[in-house]
RNA sequence: GCAGGAUUAGCUCGAAGGUCGAGCCCGCGAUCGAUAAUCGCGAGGUGUUGGUUCGAUUCCAACAUCCUGCACCA
């Protein structure tokens, strides 16, 4: 007789190699084909719900790394609330609008676009974000991403664009929102504003001048040496600036001093000079007077409050102001800054704090208007060297230098671009709301949140506490337009709620671009302008596109049936905190008076091995979709679950390959292995809990155990707890321990005997258990294993469809106790002589007296408080060792210090044929002579099945 | 500059005021009945400098390096 035949060996199709660039897209296929999402969300109708609502991703190019942790991580949380019994939906979203979408379309179309009407413009716009909605959502679903794809959500579709609208019209309507001035980059030559993205730096030569501002206050107040100097020698006090920028000296309103640097006055020829004490000396050498001495020294917040006669303008026309700065540094110019409200973001902060007139004189065209006729209408740079010759006929021009720097330039004319204070709209922080102010009911509402990781709360209040009011217009085309209707006569937008109420209905149907239209013109028909005046203009500015972005809840809400609000979870990386989580929360409360979220998480940003950002530009990045073809969407899966998501994770190509190893392990240590063990297992050949050895009721309890570890770990976001821990339980628990010890029973029981089906019995449970545990994150292999446990019992359709099991699952009764302390206890203590077994059977492996470990026997010699363990469990010890025999003694009492000596030797015996042990009763049996007695008893036994 | 975060084995992680630990990687070996698998053994670590403490990788302070967001370059 063939004895290798009558050997249980492991049989499955279930293959080794996973070939998952092949297989995943045919899984997809499977799932589309079946409507998994739909399936699931019928499955849990009527459950509770759990809404973890989408950041739109920017649709303008393909998904990076960042993107694929995102959206894995989200895919995570909802597959695991929907597999913990909840009502899970998930409505994918992309943001479409904006600048960058914009710019680039620009580019494609070149000059050409200053002749397209703004329709055409949007058309192109839409074109090209669609394209990339199209692209991202294939990616998205390639790495396994289930959600409503075929009915995202979109910021530039009708539904989304008019309640952006009645969102800004409800701030409207409400008195949040005003006009007023802000310094933006201008372009003079595209007579257009720019954003940061659109400025590039170049380099640039500027004239350079230190000027002279003359003190008219009283120099007692800032220190009294000032005074005796002047008073004794008639000397003038000044303070000297330093600019690249002369054109903008007209729009001169203030000097500003750094409150806490040491300021220094030094006695020239002609004058006493203010500037900083650690800038002194150079200023001094270039302004002339080298050798001047210090006659006084002093804070530069004394200098707050003084007032200075401009250098070219009469004091009846204009007065600056000593102001003190904080960003007022001391590595170049005097210390000094000349500031023109109109021409600086920082000026005109400044600007704000005194109330300085910030009108801006230079019109859209760079023209200085209403100036001393020298340089009335004349362009700024040309302006430059008139003003100059105007400071040294003023005598004011201390020194000149021509100076090489980086300037900002027109990305698209590439001229050089100016700062310019320009009309936006804004929504006030301060306006009064709920008896505090709108900033003060979001910083309220923050606290409603729980943040995680918890530092995010600190975060975003201090960026709420510490925001401007939000500056809401953009002069663009590409986004949802500021409906609004403009007076013709006093310029006052018309704030009708009528006809805003028809704008929104119109939106809804022809959406934003009916704007562009003249039908949009006859919604103001018979409004009245509280001047009196009937006729009205569009207004041309489109909403930031981060108010857009923050009404996306608030679209869901208003579209999709039952949605709950506010939503259980938002969660994007760390720099939404100022884009999304806060724009969000601002809408929201705007429009409902409450947060829109009951919690955030944040994710931790993608570096590369060096710790370094990981950008395209710098060529470190890794493409999540190349991973997907050629090492499976499983594994960028898998990578994200690996990592702590909630710091900066890194991604690299030889940690995609460690993970696909570690991948292998999983797919044969657990699933493999089960499936190959369980080709003639049904389930009404489980073995009852009680009925099993020790060995296969400890593992089932360990696998509960690791069961209730996963389901929380779930609840908690801690996704690389359940890699670690399902790795080590794959590898350590089931392979390395169980299976290797269990293979002997699998192998050559008979195959209906009750130790072959208790171990098949431990082996499904965990592979049933395992494989609904695991499928949130290897929602691929999951999918595939679940296609193989159909053989052994019905059940749904997908593994996605099912339920995370309970313990009573695991155990296969709800009867049996989920722990058993003394149980785990000893086992405990038998892993331990496990290991010390082990070590010694190394040894004699390593001196050549032992091969394989069936050729030893392993004599025990136990403690007193050992002793009991290992003698209850004696029968099982050479299972456990993998040993042919195992001989226990008890140590001789008083000789404490050893609890366990291990002596190894060669088995006893013979090898049997078809078991591999060792035994002294080989041959004993005529019918089957090189067979031991174990093996001869399921031999016999099968003949006699035979026979009957 | 402001705000927030991080630093533990080659890599990814976990724990904790009391000899840190896991998996992977690596080295050596076993096996060839899970075989492009499996098993065993081994090697290897708390950023720097101070402080609190009997004891600090953990608590505190400073520094360094890195990451994110914001501001700024007159």
């Amino acid at each position: 007789m063939d004895l290798k035949s009558s050997i249980n060996l492991p049989k499955t199709s279930f293959p080794m190699k996973a070939n998952l660039p092949q297989n995943e897209p045919k899984t997809l296929a499977r799932w589309e084909e079946m409507g998994l999402y739909h399936r699931i969300r019928q499955a849990r109708k009527g459950a509770k719900q759990y809404v973890l609502h989408d950041g739109p991703p920017y649709a303008n190019g393909p998904i990076h790394l960042g993107h694929a942790l995102n959206k894995c991580l989200k895919d995570f949380v909802v597959k695991s609330k929907n597999m913990a019994g909840f009502d899970a939906p998930y409505i994918p979203g992309w943001d479409c609008h904006g600048l960058p979408i914009e710019i680039k379309v620009d580019q494609k179309l070149g000059g050409k676009k200053l002749q397209m009407q703004p329709l055409d413009v949007r058309l192109e716009c839409r074109k090209y974000a669609k394209k990339f909605l199209d692209l991202q959502r294939e990616q998205f679903k390639r790495i396994g991403v289930v959600g409503r794809f075929e009915k995202p959500y979109s910021t530039m579709t009708p539904e989304y664009e008019s309640v952006v609208l009645a969102t800004f019209y409800n701030f409207f309507e409400k008195g949040f929102v005003y006009k007023g001035l802000r310094p933006v980059y201008w372009c003079m030559h595209d007579r257009t504003a720019l954003a940061e993205a659109e400025v590039e730096y170049e380099t640039h030569t500027s004239p350079t001048v230190w000027v002279k501002y003359k003190l008219q206050s009283d120099p007692r107040t800032i220190d009294p040496a000032l005074a005796d100097a002047r008073i004794h020698k008639d000397k003038p006090v000044f303070t000297i600036i330093w600019t690249t920028t002369p054109w903008t000296l007209p729009a001169s309103l203030a000097v500003a001093f750094h409150p806490d640097e040491e300021y220094v006055a030094l006695e020239a020829t002609d004058g006493i000079y203010i500037v900083a004490e650690k800038l002194a000396k150079n200023v001094a050498a270039k302004c002339g007077f080298p050798d001047a001495p210090v006659i006084a020294s002093f804070p530069g917040r004394l200098m707050e409050n003084t007032w200075f006669y401009h250098p070219f303008l009469p004091w009846e026309r204009r007065k600056v102001l000593g102001v003190v700065a904080d960003y007022v540094t001391m590595d170049t110019g005097t210390g000094v800054v000349h500031t023109a409200p109109s021409h600086g973001a920082e000026d005109f902060a400044t600007g704000v704090r005194y109330k300085l007139d910030p009108t801006c004189e230079v019109d859209s065209a760079g023209r200085i208007q209403n100036g001393l006729p020298e340089y009335d209408g004349l362009l700024v740079f040309k302006a430059n060297p008139v003003i100059i010759e105007l400071l040294k006929s003023r005598g004011a021009l201390l020194h000149e230098e021509k100076v090489e720097h980086s300037y900002p330039h027109c990305w698209r004319c590439h001229n050089p671009v100016i700062f310019r204070a320009t009309e936006q709209w804004f929504i006030s922080m301060e306006t009064p709301m709920g008896g505090g102010t709108f900033r003060t009911r979001a910083l309220e509402e923050i606290k409603k949140v729980k943040w995680d990781p918890a530092w995010g709360e600190e975060r975003i209040s201090n960026m709420v506490d510490t925001r401007p009011d939000w500056c809401i217009s953009r002069q663009r085309v590409w986004g949802v337009p500021i409906a609004v209707f403009v007076c013709t006569e006093c310029k006052k937008p018309l704030n009708d709620p009528a006809v805003n109420k028809k704008v929104v209905d119109l939106f809804a149907t022809k959406g934003a671009d009916a704007w562009y239209t003249r039908e949009a013109d006859t919604l103001a028909n018979g409004a009245k302008c509280p001047c009196g005046g009937g006729s009205f203009q569009r207004e041309a500015d489109i909403l930031d596109v981060w108010f857009e972005s923050g009404c996306s809840y608030l679209v869901e809400v208003e579209h999709e049936a039952n949605y709950p609000w506010p939503s259980d979870l938002y969660l994007e990386g760390g720099d939404q905190y100022r884009g999304w989580f806060m724009s969000s929360l601002l809408c929201s409360i705007g429009a409902k008076g409450s947060t829109p979220y009951k919690s955030v998480a944040t994710p931790g940003w993608t570096l590369d091995e060096q710790g370094r950002a990981m950008s395209k530009s710098r060529g470190n990045d890794v493409d999540p979709a190349d991973i997907a073809n050629r090492l499976g969407g499983e594994i960028v899966r898998l990578w994200v679950a690996s990592v702590d998501f909630r710091e900066d994770v890194v991604g690299s190509e030889n940690l995609m390959q460690r993970i696909a190893e570690n991948y292998r392990a999983v797919r044969n240590n657990l699933f493999k292995n089960c499936l190959g063990n369980l080709y003639d297992f049904t389930a009404d050949k489980a073995v009852p809990f009680e009925q099993m050895p020790a060995i296969d009721q400890y593992i089932l309890r360990l696998t509960a155990e690791v069961a209730a570890d996963v389901a929380r770990w779930y609840e908690e976001f801690a996704f690389h707890k359940i890699y670690q821990r399902v790795n080590h339980f794959c590898t350590v628990e089931l392979s390395a321990f169980y299976a290797d010890i269990v293979k002997d029973r699998l192998y050559t029981y008979a195959p209906n005997s009750l130790g072959r089906r208790s171990a098949q019995t431990a082996l499904w449970r965990i592979c049933e258990a395992m494989v609904r545990l695991l499928a949130p994150i290897m929602s691929f292999t999951c999918d595939e294993v679940w296609q193989y446990l159909g053989a052994i019992q019905a059940r749904e359709e997908s593994v996605h469809l099912a339920k995370f099991p309970s313990a009573a699952d695991v155990l296969g009764s709800s009867s049996v106790s989920t722990e058993d302390a003394q149980q785990l206890q000893e086992w405990t203590t038998l892993r331990s002589v496990r290991d010390q077994v082990l070590k010694a059977l190394e040894e004699a492996r390593n001196q050549k007296q032992i091969g394989k470990s069936l050729e030893a026997q392993v004599k025990l010699i136990a403690s007193d408080a050992m002793y009991p363990v290992l003698e209850r469990h004696r029968d099982e010890l050479r299972y456990l060792f993998i040993v042919s025999q195992v001989t226990l003694e008890k140590s001789p009492s008083g000789n404490g210090t050893n609890p366990l000596t291990v002596e190894v030797s060669k088995a006893d015996g013979q090898k049997c044929d078809r078991c591999w042990n060792y035994s002294v009763h080989v041959g004993e049996d005529k019918e089957y002579p090189t067979v031991c007695e174990r093996c001869s008893a399921v031999l016999n036994e099968w003949s006699l099945a035979g026979k009957a």
